[in-house]
DNA sequence: TCATTTGTTCAATGACTTTTGAACAAAAGG
DNA sequence: CCTTTTGTTCAAAAGTCATTGAACAAATGA
């Protein structure tokens, strides 16, 4: 398979990384991603909804800026695109991973409203 | 005028939060009123639109918990609900507003984009 | 009372979002 | 070659978003 489209780092906007991480779901993958160190394998988020959708959600992720997704046999591996953003916006990416996390859990979705 | 709704702070969500500011207009908003200490009168944001659509802005900022309205007389003073955001997100806001600094101009939209 | 100021609400429009299942593509393995 | 694995693309549906001008409401001031 073919590795995707990537925007260029001039052309990461912030409303579009905001615009990425409004959605929950995306918030998750976000957390989990930063509690990697190593690239994941896109299939490993199957306990978070439907393939197709999974899919629509890392392009938007993808086209956001947010993340660099790699082409590997039938596989892809997805990584933060840290050092890009960290250069845009500096300290902006780990206070929306800290913000993300009090606010995510482990099983996957939103807690806070939950308690817990 | 009344004063409108404003959701709790318990209710107020992140996505919710960068709903809000993953527009362009929403983001010179919040800049505009970053650069305040007072309150802004709802009617000086009259170079960024029509009427209708700022107060469609408005709402949409309120409602995420970014803003508090107070009506008075014929007018609307607006101010960031700072502390709120603080307790619930520490960091959060200040980075958001300091990021989105550096992509809106005093004009009141996009640079970046100009190379300005 | 009548007009002005300030802002909201409404209806309409066109565009985007999220979600789903089915179809498709490409690599790998038997 | 056939099958499995992994993931994308497509079409459809239902919903939300941003924007506009017109109509409305509420306070103020002549």
């Amino acid at each position: 398979m073919r590795d995707p489209f990537h925007p260029p780092a001039e052309a990461i906007e912030l409303s579009a990384i905001l615009s990425a991480l409004s959605d929950p779901t995306r918030l998750a993958i976000l957390v989990r991603l930063a509690d990697t160190p190593e690239e994941i394998r896109c299939g490993s988020f199957g306990d978070m909804g439907a393939k197709s959708n999974l899919s629509y959600h890392f392009a938007k992720m993808r086209e956001a800026g947010l993340v660099t997704v790699r082409s590997e046999g039938t596989s892809r591996y997805m990584s933060l695109r840290r050092a890009d953003i960290e250069r845009l916006y500096p300290g902006l990416l780990d206070q929306l991973i800290a913000s993300a996390r009090s606010t995510v859990t482990k099983a996957g979705v939103a807690a806070h409203a939950t308690g817990t």
